[in-house]
DNA sequence: AACTCCTGCAACCGCCTCTGC
DNA sequence: CGCAGAGGCGGTTGCAGGAGT
């Protein structure tokens, strides 16, 4: 059994006061973001150093953009999931002002509900009702055996498939370019290329897939 | 008005990855 | 190279508030 990221006994849990926040907000204006783990104990607060770097990040950041998510920023993050799956720190990173938890929920409370609601399935992209670019039976049974083997929790390369196998629809947004110059933490660039590993993309070059989007 | 159900979101948990030694 | 500690991430939970009956 793995030793719990900090003590939990003297810390305090749910949701934070108006003073906790204002004590970390003093404390990361006057010191700076990082060291986590012995933040707490530094600003007086009886909290474990998880539970202030969340905070921070999904609350209490100055440059965050709170509020309804706008029709591109939505675009944007059904383009983004069809191309990395939940990745949603890396969706995040495309939408300025926006944080993971603020993208995943709102994915799993609208985005999803939505694109149900047009027949397709949020999980792999593809129209739920019936399968794409399927002309016949034997098609359609082809196509879902290399799916089932594909295995249902592997969205990256579902998602990938789904690029290869769809073909455009009339109203379709196909505009996506993303050149690695928009990464831009050395960390994005890496996951970036571990997922282009993943779905059998050598080059790191400009991607511009081919995606199911409809308005 | 009272109750139940549903929805959205903040926060937690546990695993994975990175980094320094 | 291996280990340990810290940070980061995605999945999940729990609660508050609104909608419906």
């Amino acid at each position: 059994m793995r030793k719990p990221c900090c003590e939990k006994q003297d810390t305090n849990k749910g949701a934070w006061s108006k003073q906790e926040d204002q004590k970390l907000i003093d404390y990361i204006r006057a010191h700076g973001e990082g060291c986590w783990r012995s933040l707490p104990q530094a600003a007086g607060l009886l909290r474990c150093g998880k539970s202030c770097r969340l905070r921070w990040i999904n609350y209490l950041r100055p440059d965050l953009k709170r509020g309804n998510f706008a029709e591109d920023e939505e675009d944007l993050i059904i383009k983004l999931h069809a191309l990395l799956g939940n990745r949603w720190s890396l969706i995040a990173g495309r939408l300025p002002g926006r944080t993971d938890n603020e993208v995943k929920n709102y994915w799993n409370s609208h985005l999803r509900r939505k694109l149900m609601s047009m027949g397709i399935d949020p999980k792999n992209h593809r129209l739920s009702q019936k399968l794409p670019s399927c002309r016949s039976k034997s098609q359609a049974n082809e196509h879902f055996q290399k799916v089932k083997s594909n295995g249902e929790n592997d969205q990256v390369s579902d998602a990938a498939s789904c690029v290869d196998d769809i073909s455009p629809l009339p109203d379709l947004n196909l505009d996506l370019t993303i050149t690695p110059s928009c990464f831009t933490t050395e960390r994005e660039k890496q996951q970036q290329q571990k997922s282009n590993v993943l779905r059998g993309i050598e080059s790191t070059s400009a991607l511009t897939p081919t995606l199911p989007l409809f308005r």
